[in-house]
DNA sequence: TGATTATATAAGTGGTTGCTTATATAATAT
DNA sequence: ATATTATATAAGCAACCACTTATATAATCA
């Protein structure tokens, strides 16, 4: 039988109240795949720049994300040492891959690369 | 590799907002042990009636639950039938079992037992 | 039948949420 | 230095949400 840590429920509701939302499951579930900056969210949402600003500042005060700068870029991903990642890992399982609509991005040449 | 069938966004992030609810997630995690009838809830969350009966009918919306009735008690238990119920039982192997606060309904009597 | 018990529903309200527009901060490029 | 690009923050607002109180519905009991 396998065991899970199990998580108090003023933090996990905090955590399904975040992803509850439809913009931010999706982001959540584009960031499964790979890490995005803010940019590309914007261009894959269809949504204002501060709107999705807002969702990642929440996402990231709950430890689903982290960022990351490189230049002039934020690049967000899935916070996978959080103690709610196991949560969100398991949630995610249910729900579409997103790699199509980043794939949609490189086509269209708007693919953030900076290596 | 484990296969789950995929819920779209829409549906899943209803069920996410439900269960965000930290009243909700609670009654959800006390019905994973047993059905519990309305009045049992109240006395457990320490709720007024109505608040908890506007909960349950959430819930039933949203095919989390499902309702019997018995007499003039209506039980609610987990609708595991549900398309949705995949999704609900593991996010609630994350959070702590409330077996102990129904058994501590039935040390003080108020446990409603018709068989 | 009338009283009691269990539950649901309706209406009102204060707090929260997700967007908008405007502006600030910060890195890069010319 | 100045302009451009990327992101964050602030303020305002309409929609939503979880509670409250009051009342309705429904089953049981005396």
């Amino acid at each position: 039988m396998t065991t899970v840590n199990t998580i108090d429920v003023e933090k996990g509701s905090m955590v399904l109240k975040l992803l509850g939302d439809k913009t931010r499951l999706t982001i959540v579930s584009l960031l499964m795949y790979d890490e995005c900056c803010v940019c590309e969210l914007v261009e894959i949402l269809e949504m204002s720049q501060p709107s999705v600003s807002q969702h990642m500042k929440k996402l990231k005060a709950a430890e689903i994300v982290k960022e990351r700068r490189q230049g002039q870029w934020i690049f967000y991903r899935i916070n996978n040492e959080s103690e709610v990642y196991p949560l969100v890992k398991s949630i995610m399982t249910h729900f579409p891959e997103q790699r199509e609509k980043i794939k949609g991005l490189e086509l269209k040449g708007l693919r953030v690369c900076c290596n």
